[in-house]
DNA sequence: CAATTTGTATTATTGAGTTAATACAAGATG
DNA sequence: CATCTTGTATTAACTCAATAATACAAATTG
């Protein structure tokens, strides 16, 4: 594959119209490489780093770019799809939706209601008091939206 | 076991001092066997229904009555006491701690705050606004406080 | 002080989840 | 229409967490 023969092509894949993903992979964290390329993408999309439209990495490229089996990249970007969050056009490539989650509103309050569930359970737990909850979750929203637009900016 | 020779010494195990606890085991629910010992006796004492102070049941004791290994038994219980909800008395059983939680505020708020930032993002993901998720977790908190109640009453 | 009851430690087996190797299908493109 | 690039599918190997089998250590108790 590196010693590929015939006239320089390199130049073919610069242009590509994908951009070049910064994304970071920690083999042995304990974290399943597949999760650890779901989660950065999901916070690139959510940071605004990914906006919506743009494409994204063909599998392979990113796969040799991350050294890792295409497979795995594929297996993210499944999860990815089924999440919402990117749609794959067959032959053309993978894409950042245009909307964030298409999935109906019952559905996703079903899932944030499990996770508030086990929040609260656990608060409780460590002896927290509601308004305990309820100021740290405005805090660290505040922390968030803070995040994403220094990301925008850049 | 069954076949036990001698008389009749069921009655020496129903006096057990340690109460005949209330626990259901789904074998194949995805959930390992531990944690759903560990998830039921934790709620069991976040909702009054085990008070400090009360001694569980002898690991052997539970495993029987679960049908299920002693060692998974010890490994919940010593998830237990390394969560602070139980004591161990090298030979004389194991307790429910007097106090809830002995971790140290600094610690169980950085645990807690890791938790509030993963609902935040995917809250923020799933397009709910900051109100929906307040609202949500004043809500279920109720709800807790509710099924708490309704516990101790019986 | 022997017996019983408690939790502990060590090791092996099993099973699910993760990753990889490889071959395939389908649409775009010159 | 041949070729290239895209994602897809199938299967195998590997890793690791969960559970079980078994033997051990320590303290109470009659």
């Amino acid at each position: 594959m590196t010693a590929d023969a015939g006239p320089v092509r390199c130049a073919d894949l610069s242009f590509s119209r994908a951009l070049v993903m910064q994304i970071h992979i920690s083999p042995n964290d304990g974290v399943p490489i597949y999760l650890q390329l779901v989660n950065q993408i999901k916070y690139q999309v959510a940071s605004g780093r990914l906006a919506p439209g743009e494409e994204l990495p063909a599998i392979r490229v990113l796969a040799e770019q991350l050294l890792i089996n295409p497979n795995t990249v594929a297996r993210a970007y499944r999860e990815l799809e089924v999440a919402g969050l990117v749609e794959k056009r067959r032959t053309a490539g993978t894409y950042v939706s245009e909307q964030g989650s298409p999935l109906a509103r019952r559905e996703r309050l079903k899932i944030l209601t499990e996770r508030v569930d086990a929040l609260v359970a656990e608060a409780g737990q460590m002896d927290f008091a509601l308004e305990d909850v309820l100021a740290l979750v405005q805090q660290r929203h505040a922390a968030l939206q803070t995040a994403r637009a220094q990301a925008v900016r850049e």
